[in-house]
DNA sequence: CTGAAAGCGCTTACAG
DNA sequence: CTGAAAGCGCTTACAG
């Protein structure tokens, strides 16, 4: 490897000292003129860029964040991480993300990598079990930015999230409103976000006086389309009739709706259905998805403009930010006949 | 900020040298045993983990690898990132990505950040036009992968990709088989695989004898859904008759879709639709989208797998492989009536 | 087996 | 204004 060039080299093709070469690189004044024009010639000819590596070492600052994001992550959080990525982008921080597997130990492998870089702030897009990690965040003071979820116990983080439960019920509450009682619900277990729904979609039954039916509710392991799909075979095959599914995932709605298409079940006169997130496919798929709408956008900027003042002035309150959703009604949900 | 704990405080700890220390992180045998358990001891007492950067510096390889991708990137791309992310996860590689923006200026600021840090390799999921970027990765020795393009002129790269030209020509004819002969193009300029598949259109009209004509290929900005059901609106407006339509994208395909739906048409009924890339919705859209298949994963594992190899052996051949794609037939496109 | 020393590429007081 | 020196947290010859 053609050795890289350093600050050294610059400072001997300058003739100068190598703190004089660093101070033109970081903009300090008090350099003489002749001086800066030799050494910023030097850099132009060699196309030397400083190590980070190095600068990071002796600063205290590393302009660096982790992202932690599940290492299966669905559409939404796909667009989600895209949207942190970009915003990070401006705000010229250089981003680590950090695929966190649902095991224990998974979490703690990353654990060990958060510990092995110096990070100057962290947004956590998925709950992490281990106190060792919280207890490492909040021991070092390194900013922390909960997205998509709230932890009551975590000392100092900020979360960022839409009301789940409540926003789950006004899901619910639109079917209801279109006159159906029978309604199925396709959840899972995974991460607090699929608990909270669920409980928006009770509460909302128990509003309307429509008593719970377990049998209408379908537990799948995962937030994807092939899993929406399965589940609703297998809710089928429970031969309870139902009139309107709540999927707690857009994806999920998606993978049920091809199913019923396939059994032939017509969506939505047939069987209404509504999801969750709102996805950008959602509002193009035949029919069109009604869904609740989650600030993307702006859970994407605000993340990373909090994170950025917590890095910035040192703070590390404890804030929990609710941020509106929407319900979105569009071609999936309609009257039952 | 609490202190991090340095490999000093383990000597201190421990009560050995930092030497010793260093030895026993690194899995060195000649260390006594009692030495060995104590400073074991120590480094599980207080969670300590090294510092990455600072051994970065000293140690030639880092292992990280850079991951280049457009800013705005459509759903291939995206589910193509994570499998690359997660199988240098898995070789335990440490990523770090960067969005290049279309202009030069954007590809400039990626130097410069390429240079800041000491990447063991890099993989590219966007062509990046400037010279001394391929200057400075060949000059440095650092392994480069292209993913879904090919570079005649990047010496020591190694390209992965399928043909993208016969692939769209596949697509073409497989519309062509069924009878259409008024076959639409939706493409674009952005990137040379929008070239290479407008490309392999031609090519199979010509191959059929089918006369091209210009007024039924619709160039759009951009790869995603919206562009698609937007450039339908426009071609529609031409009032160009036409039984079928190639999209170069998947996305495009599906809002074309849903704009031909609005607008009474039915796919594929009235018109047939086949995309390209074959993404995770594509096989659960109502209609199933036909297209043509990227062998993404195995794009993502020989991508990451190459590029262990070429860090490993220090090999910097130029190689291109060409990885075979699928026409996949589904419910999108029918026989002319 | 093990410690002192040098060095990786930078920055930052500290004296001039 | 500017250079010599120390130090960031590690690793690696080099002598014991």
């Amino acid at each position: 490897m053609r050795t890289m060039i350093s600050i050294k080299d610059i400072a001997r093709l300058a003739d100068v000292s190598v703190s004089t070469v660093s101070r033109v690189i970081n903009g300090k004044t008090c350099v003489a003129e002749d001086k800066r024009l030799r050494i910023e010639q030097a850099i132009k000819e060699t196309g030397f860029v400083p190590n980070r590596a190095a600068r990071d070492m002796v600063m205290k600052n590393t302009s660096k964040v982790g992202i932690f994001l599940p290492d299966t992550f669905n559409q939404f959080q796909r667009q989600l991480f895209s949207e942190i990525a970009h915003n990070l982008e401006v705000f010229g921080y250089y981003s680590s993300f950090f695929f966190v597997a649902t095991d224990k130990q998974g979490e703690q492998a990353c654990l060990q990598k958060l510990k092995s870089e110096r990070l100057d702030g962290v947004i956590l897009l998925r709950e992490i079990e281990i106190p060792e990690f919280r207890t490492y965040l909040l021991q070092n003071h390194i900013p922390t930015i909960l997205v998509t979820f709230e932890n009551a116990h975590w000392e100092g983080a900020t979360s960022i999230h839409i009301s789940e439960e409540e926003a789950a019920a006004a899901a619910v509450s639109h079917l209801i409103q279109l006159g159906h009682q029978e309604i199925a619900l396709m959840g899972a277990k995974k991460f607090s976000f699929g608990t909270q729904r669920e409980l928006g979609y009770k509460r909302a039954l128990d509003h309307a006086s429509i008593p719970y039916n377990p049998e209408l509710t379908m537990y799948v392991d995962s937030y994807n389309i092939p899993q929406g799909k399965m589940g609703m075979q297998k809710l089928l095959e429970r031969n309870v009739p139902f009139t309107a599914l709540f999927a707690i995932t857009d994806e999920l709605a998606l993978g049920a709706i091809r199913l019923l298409q396939d059994c032939g079940y017509s969506v939505p006169q047939d069987i209404s259905v509504i999801g969750f997130d709102d996805i950008e496919i959602s509002s193009f798929t035949i029919p069109r998805l009604s869904t609740i709408q989650q600030p993307l956008k702006e859970m994407g900027r605000l993340a990373v403009s909090l994170l950025h003042d917590k890095i910035k002035h040192a703070v590390q309150e404890q804030r929990n930010i609710h941020l509106p959703f929407v319900l979105i009604e569009r071609e999936s949900t309609v009257c039952r006949n």
